[in-house]
RNA sequence: CGGAGCGUGGCGCAGUCUGGUAGCGCACUUGACUGGGGGUCAAGGGGUCGUGGGUUCAAAUCCCGCCGCUCCGACCA
């Protein structure tokens, strides 16, 4: 993508509006623009950055057995009226009336929704486990929004909801949604910290939040430094494994939220007590019967009796990655991009607009880069080169690379490290073959 | 919802106390000079001062209502 034609308003100056670091960056960097309180636009960069953060979770959805879908944003009030959240859900639930003068309602989540359409179509026990899960808006009006994205009122969640015949069968999908989010994090180049949580407003029982650590991370957390150490599975083990012992591995050593954080039970660590800042991005639930009961969802057994379903849901904070991703990786100029996640692998800079040969040279670089399949932001601006550098500082690609007649009459163009500042001089061929072939 | 603050060109702000019809920096436009880390010079364009009412000869400024946004608390992906 050329600059020069790309939507990219980056802002000089903080606005005012914005506090924490992840929104005051997301504004300069122009990935997104608000449109009320916690109502906010995604900009071609930042919808790039949220498509990438939304793929990777598709991912180890997909991985974990998961299967996606797509349910709607607006729901009849009638379903919710069933579970008897209508009236639970209060106030953070955006009511609606269509023209009809039926009530209905933004989704703040879809329990009821895929619980209506699994008992309509699922009979038998020999349908069961099912993992289902989709990617949707979400609207829930927050008392207070806040953070920019990263307590916004409309977000983007992935929830996956798990059926199945017995508890034994729920904790089983539990387990693997529980080292699925462990991996989608990890990839994000996050370090996910899974912790028991209350079950809040969407019941249950057993249920853990996953806090990743940030220094600006609104929740204060209390960990086991050997928490941080622990290794996420690799490919070795596999979602058809009994990944029990994996859970439990994890559970073992301490680690709680401020609210549930007990001194006592940290104690044996003394001064070794990771106390740190995190952000949840994802939330696991096993709720059992709660909605099979009220909804009638259920199957025939083995032995033809009528059996509830017991139930799971599963969230993860889409467009709330973006920011914890921020929050997570920066500096004092910008962004700092995991590849992963980065909405260009390199910025092209070329730092003389106008002379024939430095057009040239990135001309050829950047055809042969996106002939290759990597995403290339060329800066061919007629700017500066300081204000080059600054806007590409502040968008953070993982690789910069440098074009200019003075190094252009030694051979050599510049290639540079975002994230650990390490600059090179290389031949362009050399640069190019960092990234093709 | 309780507490606090803010609303003035695209962004950041001054001006409000003490009323006299709007200013600064950045950004933007044009031209010249420039060009290796947020250029220089010159000339320009752009504002119903959130909104409705009131006071006054006169309101960004004083008074009242409303709206919006931000921060602290309870809630949460």
């Amino acid at each position: 993508m050329r600059l020069s034609r790309y939507f990219l308003p980056t802002l000089k100056e903080n606005p005012a509006e914005a506090q924490i670091v992840s929104h005051r960056l997301m504004l300069r960097a122009g990935l997104m623009r608000q449109s009320s309180a916690g109502i906010y636009s995604w900009l071609p960069l930042g919808f790039k950055v949220l498509k990438k953060v939304e793929g990777i979770v598709r991912e180890e959805q997909d991985r974990a057995g998961c299967q996606e879908m797509l349910m709607p944003t607006v729901q009849p009030a009638e379903l919710w009226r069933e579970s008897g959240r209508y009236d639970d859900y209060g106030p953070e639930m955006l009511r609606i009336r269509d023209r009809h003068d039926r009530d209905m309602l933004y989704g703040p989540t879809n329990e009821e929704q895929i619980t209506q359409i699994f008992r309509d179509s699922v009979r038998s026990y020999k349908d069961l486990p099912k993992l289902l899960y989709h990617i949707q808006w979400k609207f829930r009006d927050e008392i207070r929004p806040r953070f920019g994205v990263m307590r916004g009122r409309e977000f983007l969640m992935k929830d996956a909801y798990s059926f199945d015949l017995d508890a034994a069968g729920a904790r089983r999908a539990y387990n693997k949604m529980f080292l699925a989010y462990l991996r989608t994090f990890e990839r994000m180049g996050l370090k996910s910290i899974p912790m028991s949580a209350e079950s809040g407003p969407i019941g249950g029982d057993l249920s853990h939040e996953f806090i990743i650590l940030a220094e600006t991370g609104e929740t204060q957390v209390y960990c086991d430094p050997a928490r941080l150490d622990l290794k996420v599975p690799g490919p070795e083990v596999s979602y058809d494994d009994d990944l029990q012992p994996v859970v439990d591995q994890w559970l073992s050593l301490y680690a709680a939220t401020e609210d549930k954080h007990d001194p006592e039970r940290a104690k044996h660590l003394g001064d070794s007590l990771v106390m740190a800042r995190g952000i949840e991005v994802g939330h696991i639930f096993y709720f059992g019967t709660k909605y099979s009961v009220p909804m009638k969802a259920a199957v025939a057994g083995p032995n033809g009796e009528s059996v509830l379903l017991e139930c799971g849901s599963y969230g993860i904070g889409v467009s709330r990655l973006v920011g914890a991703i921020i929050e997570a990786s920066h500096d004092e100029q910008g962004i700092v991009w995991p590849e992963s996640v980065a909405p260009f692998q390199i910025g092209l800079v070329n730092l003389k607009a106008g002379d024939p040969d430095c057009e040239a040279a990135c001309d050829d670089v950047y055809g042969k880069l996106t002939g290759a399949g990597v995403e290339v932001l060329y800066d061919d601006r007629d700017e500066r080169p300081g204000v080059k550098f600054a806007d590409m500082d502040l968008i953070g690609l993982p690789w910069q690379l440098v074009v200019g007649p003075r190094g252009l009459k030694n051979g050599v163009v510049e290639l540079k490290a975002r994230k650990v500042g390490e600059r090179h001089d290389l031949s362009p061929e050399s640069a190019l073959a960092r990234f093709v072939g």
